[in-house]
DNA sequence: TAGATTGTTAATCGATTAACAATC
DNA sequence: TAGATTGTTAATCGATTAACAATC
């Protein structure tokens, strides 16, 4: 049985152990063995061991234990991991075992390319709905999902049960929408606005920071 | 003078030292600076201290000090460090001090999604061309910038003096077009497609895996 | 059984931070 | 000068990796 601390970011194993702190990262690469899984399953590869786990990621294979070893023991030494049983484990600790259920805010130019987007979709996440404040846009459909104004945000998070909140406002906009979305009781934000989000410690804010991406490739330019 | 390493990601002072490894993570926080600093610049304040860039950016003011001395000495004991010129040195540092040409393969919906986004064109980016493989894309032009054929990829970007290529398209083509785009002589790719690409230690690949991003929120969700 | 691979500990590596002499 | 803040070293922290006993 492991060392377990109890801090923000806390993971509640299944069998109702105290939670233990997990880094950021592993979950990054569980999602990442999660695709990789789907893939091997879909060419009916039922077994797979760290070792090729870890060259389809490009880690260590160490890594891959360590990290499977922070949820429980998934493996069969000698064997490896049957591709289908882990894939359902890791699919249930990240919680994509069922419809994940998103909204954006801010109809802009990102905001629309994100909602047309099919990648989300794909892995159970359903975009259920968006905000703006523009007139214009509030009321029309977009991609399957209503544009409701964002005067009524907190309700409708509420009422439509959303999970996840994407935001795609201007920068001023960001951090009043971010309070508003915690009020709510929302516990996980995708942010592509440039703005450094303040946010209680037990909600989870991923930045995905488009133009830093961009300005840091450029210092690669011989 | 510090220790000098040769490797890849390497950077040569404006001195003409030799190149010191930089830490990947240290030339994102670079550009975080630069957006902190254009803010400063824009509100008039003409100094700021460690400090005052460690907490607009949430890191330690060590760090702060530390990042900036990989690129030489630009403070001032006592003082701190001009907002202005220190904004201009890392412009210089990152090759943002000038245009910089970008090209984007792939006009799905990310792809178009990302060429109407506004985000880059704000920071000295600029899209000069698309490559799709469809003939009913081929030849329009969109958000200003004409889409090419995708078999021209090659010669394209060589004449049109692109810089950087985003990569967009589905899956499969992802690693062709990326050794294709290497062969051109590309140094910086950003990659929105989620495979692992293959490409040679001198080129830098920037990965941007949205779906990984959505799936690794989700295990927040209590 | 012999071979393979896990789970886990201990060693390594690298990045962050504290501390402080130098200096404006 | 006194006060403030840099540049830089050494200490700390955390994450990655090597190694190997346990086990299928």
């Amino acid at each position: 049985m492991p060392e377990i601390e109890t801090d923000s970011g806390a993971f509640a194993p299944p069998g109702g152990a105290p939670p233990a702190k997990i880094p950021k990262a592993v979950i990054k690469r569980l999602s990442r063995y999660s695709r990789v899984l789907q893939e091997l399953e879909l060419k009916g590869v039922e077994k797979a061991s760290s070792r090729d786990l870890a060259e389809a990621l490009g880690v260590n294979s160490a890594q891959v234990r360590k990290d499977l070893t922070y949820f429980g023991q998934f493996g069969i030494p000698g064997v490896g991991y049957y591709v289908r049983e882990l894939r359902a484990q890791i699919k249930r600790i990240l919680r994509t075992d069922r419809e994940v259920r998103v909204a954006l805010v801010g109809v802009g130019n990102l905001g629309s390319a994100l909602m047309s987007y099919g990648g989300f979709q794909r892995q159970n996440f359903r975009i259920v709905a968006a905000f703006d404040s523009a007139p214009a846009k509030i009321g029309r459909m977009q991609n399957g999902a209503p544009v409701l104004d964002i005067a009524r945000l907190q309700e409708e998070l509420r009422s439509r049960a959303v999970d996840i909140v994407i935001l795609a406002t201007p920068g001023e906009a960001a951090q009043i929408v971010c309070d508003l979305t915690v009020k709510a009781g929302i516990k996980a934000i995708l942010n592509f606005v440039p703005t450094r989000l303040t946010a209680p410690p037990d909600v989870a804010v991923h930045d995905v920071d488009l133009s830093i991406e961009m300005e840091s490739l450029a210092f690669y330019l011989r």
